[in-house]
DNA sequence: TATTGTTATACTCTATAACTATA
DNA sequence: TATAGTTATAGAGTATAACAATA
């Protein structure tokens, strides 16, 4: 017999199981380059931002510092960061991406924009704007630090 | 000075979070209840189906066996449910919904249509139809399972 | 004294396999 | 022998607090 969870209907059940599903798709896509989006978020967050800390890059990606740690130590592993003292506060590091960083960093952008395209695909473009646009909105509204962050 | 994630832009990115808060709002909307959202999926599920063993039910929400035990003892203990006995096959339970746990449910569903409602307002709509409608057709396209389970 | 990065700890989730009782 | 429910165990993720080096 065929059933179903009757709590689908639901829209927020459903944008659960679609974030699940985003972020599944997500890390299949980024496990032939060894990483995790988690790695892959903080790469971009320190090639767009010079001369960050692991606090401002905590802050702005909302993940704990603790954990921070963990990851620039995985990237420090693959060869795409590495950890340098700041000289001017010797307590802090500057962390910088590697040319293999870098690269590994372009081939994730290229990767996940075709995986979200061909995901996308059974949808009209106005409804993926739609869903972009709604996403925005959502977030600003209702989580604080989306849009951005002080540090 | 104001810093945001630039991963920021990708749709994918956005849905990850939206899903991540919808989540915090249900589990935030139901811990008054004593409850989290699995409980009350659990208990949605046996009583729109009759007969359910703990197997059917964790194959319609796709939750593993294992982790049934736990929810629906937590289930008796809140004086939610009861396991019984099939006696047409004593190896399976069949798990009845107690009055309070109905109460429960219907509770549920009254915050949850409440909170959701409230999150949706920044939205027109005709956004949150679509919402409703891509979401579903992406997880019918993406999630086998999605729709409905055989058993 | 306060802050940055790090380590330690505990708690939750999840996934796998083993075990029991029934069939 | 196979299945339903249960238990045991280990691994990942997360959150909190303590700690060393530096300011």
């Amino acid at each position: 017999m065929e059933r179903r969870p009757p709590m689908g209907d639901r829209t927020g059940y459903r944008l659960v199981k679609l974030g699940d599903a985003m972020l599944s798709l997500a890390e299949e896509t980024l496990a032939p380059l060894g990483v995790k989006s988690k790695h892959v978020h903080v790469m971009e967050t320190l090639l767009t931002y010079d001369g960050l800390s692991q606090q401002d890059v905590s802050r702005i990606l909302g993940i704990d510092p603790n954990v921070l740690v963990g990851v620039i130590d995985e990237l420090e592993d693959r060869g795409f960061a590495e950890r340098r003292r700041n000289p001017e506060d010797r307590r802090r590091h500057l962390v910088h991406v590697t040319d293999a960083g870098r690269e590994a960093v372009e081939t994730s952008r290229r990767l996940l924009g075709a995986a979200e395209e061909a995901f996308f695909a059974v949808l009209d473009p106005a409804e993926v704007d739609t869903l972009r646009d709604a996403s925005d909105r959502l977030l600003a509204a209702h989580r604080p630090g989306w849009q951005s962050v002080d540090c």
